[in-house]
DNA sequence: CGAAGATCGTGAATCGTTTCAAGCTACGCT
DNA sequence: AGCGTAGCTTGAAACGATTCACGATCTTCG
């Protein structure tokens, strides 16, 4: 079935495909009774247009827009998973920017996977969309090349590659941030928590607070490697840190998830956080208000990192050729509450 | 700059525009020594082709794929909030059906506003997507029949419409287990947790609660009624628990994240968890089992309802016109662990 | 040696829409 | 009446890829 076209509307209408697409596109232009018409006709028809068709003529420009006046784009976010709350604050960060300026925001997972992550791009360069907002995986600069080539902005996210816009969180100074505050408040044997494989923000947190402890003359802390980022094994983790001699009084997790799993488990062992134990989280996600002992925790600016990376790569489109790749750090924040 | 064409490459690689194309997707036609320098040209130009000039011509089937073999389609998942652990658990679920069946999911959220649902719908139809798997905002019948007019298979995730495949869980019979259990373990005072506004699935829950409650004489059971349903709010209703006379011996909750909440905040304020007041949650998200008293909770099928969703509208599309549209209904299950 | 296949390549037609120069009316003005 | 103008409408020319009926060569074999 030859799906109904603009002309069967024009011929039912009694006009030219001219007017039909007029009335689709400029209906101020059309006079008011043939503009009744053609719309009835349209209805009567249930013709929908078709978006192929309209971007072959239209070019690369303009995705769509029921009155041809905003150039609507369309913007994919890739983030690595998308059950961590993290990267959902990311998305919606990213999308308040992006609806703000009229445009749409559709994401993708690639689940840690360098092959998903091609595919997801592929997908995005298919659909012409004007942008990604990616948390690359596998993606390296021949890669971003490519995508640019093929008319696409990229944004980096929270990963450092080179020769693209890329905005982060200084995890080294989140880590400094962690480490200090256990140092503040009187502790000294001091671990680190983290997953493996353990993502390159978690290298650099642990990274900082190493610094800061040899700063002050503790040495690099002993680390703790579970088998992910997950409240399940932090629990796994509390028993490893008893077990430890000496036995740290104060622990690091990489996020917030590790930390609020490693309290319950240690408290239900018997060990009092933060009077024998205090622990530092990394992500201050929603729940870490309201875990059992209030988390302390160092504080990303989630929502304002998706939001400033849908700031770059609309400007890398409103800049076209004059455009200079710009990286934005967001310095992180540290949240005081009850466990350390 | 007008996009490079498949006519230059033709003209680079001396041959013609036909060729070009068979070299493109049926290279077995095309002598080897012309391949290759097809190939060459292409690669020297980086050329792309116009994937909307491929659908004008092709028409609606055949989305893409390397070699013209395989009809990859793209479907849309379309969520309320992207926040909620819940969602992403769906999504996942879907996703890995429509993966492992060689498909492309990619997802948007309705953020509880019917316009941006709508708007999320119509990006898909205009991405020329295969179907949409989606939990309802303001999609009504009359929204279903222009998507599938549009060639969009349609399933509803969670709510019931009626003429659409549906899946969803049967949220009646898990508030009848929790009330069911609270009772078991000798509770006779028992309250309501939710948020406003509250969403049909919660709505639901209750109901099957308090029919059970009724049918075990205790009369139906007072409801709280919160602003949200997340942890913050949780602990927000935990003096008002307290403060209810007579003061209730358990607690059933909208959803996991209100029980962290609250146990928290009722631990804090002395009461014991479950000794003075039981807490059933709903949900079984992960930290459920990590926290400060492990939840008890009525565990959602959440990868089985999106993979379903997956499953059905896959089903619609290979059905064709002789598709009957179907209601699956998944089952809750009781997770004992130690808050009630 | 010539005809019948194979094997490759060609180029015009086509998909449905937008765009735009040009045409047509009707109207107001001098 | 003649002319300019504003307001609508027209129809054909793109856009870039695919398709397909035909040529053009080259083999093969009676």
């Amino acid at each position: 079935m030859p799906q109904t076209s603009i002309r069967e509307v024009a011929r039912r209408a009694g006009v030219s495909v001219g007017t039909v697409s007029n009335v689709l596109n400029r209906p101020d232009l059309v006079a008011e009774a043939t503009r009744d018409r053609v719309r009835a006709a349209i209805e009567e028809l249930g013709f929908v247009r078709n978006e192929s068709a309209r971007r072959l003529r239209t070019g690369p420009d303009r995705t769509a827009g029921e009155f041809g006046d905003e150039p609507r784009r369309l913007f994919g976010v890739v983030v690595e998973d998308l059950a961590n709350p993290y990267a959902a604050d990311v998305v919606r960060g990213a999308e308040e920017a992006l609806n703000a300026a009229g445009h749409d925001a559709l994401w993708l997972s690639s689940d840690h996977s360098a092959a998903k992550e091609a595919r997801s791009l592929e997908l995005l360069d298919e659909q012409h969309a004007a942008g990604a907002l990616i948390v690359p995986v596998g993606l390296g600069p021949a890669g971003i090349r490519r995508l640019r080539a093929a008319g696409l902005s990229v944004v980096l996210m929270d990963r450092d590659v080179s020769d693209a816009c890329a905005v982060h969180v200084d995890h080294v100074a989140g880590g400094e941030l962690a480490a200090a505050h256990l140092l503040g408040i009187g502790r000294e044997r001091i671990a680190f928590v983290t997953g493996a494989p353990e993502p390159q923000p978690c290298v650099e947190r642990r990274d900082g607070a190493a610094r800061t402890l040899v700063e002050a003359g503790l040495g690099k802390p002993p680390v703790l490697i579970q088998d992910a980022l997950s409240p399940t094994e932090g629990r796994r983790a509390a028993r490893r840190v008893l077990d430890m001699s000496p036995t740290p009084d104060g622990v690091f997790c990489a996020n917030d998830l590790l930390a609020i799993g490693l309290i319950n488990e240690l408290t239900r062992l018997g060990a009092r956080v933060p009077a024998d134990i205090a622990v530092v989280g990394y992500d201050d996600i929603e729940l870490a208000a309201s875990a059992a002992v209030p988390l302390t925790t160092v504080k990303q600016p989630r929502r304002a990192l998706g939001w400033e990376a849908a700031e770059l790569a609309m400007a890398e489109i409103r800049e076209g050729k004059s455009h200079q790749h710009r990286q934005v750090v967001l310095a992180p924040e540290l949240v005081v509450r009850e466990s350390a």
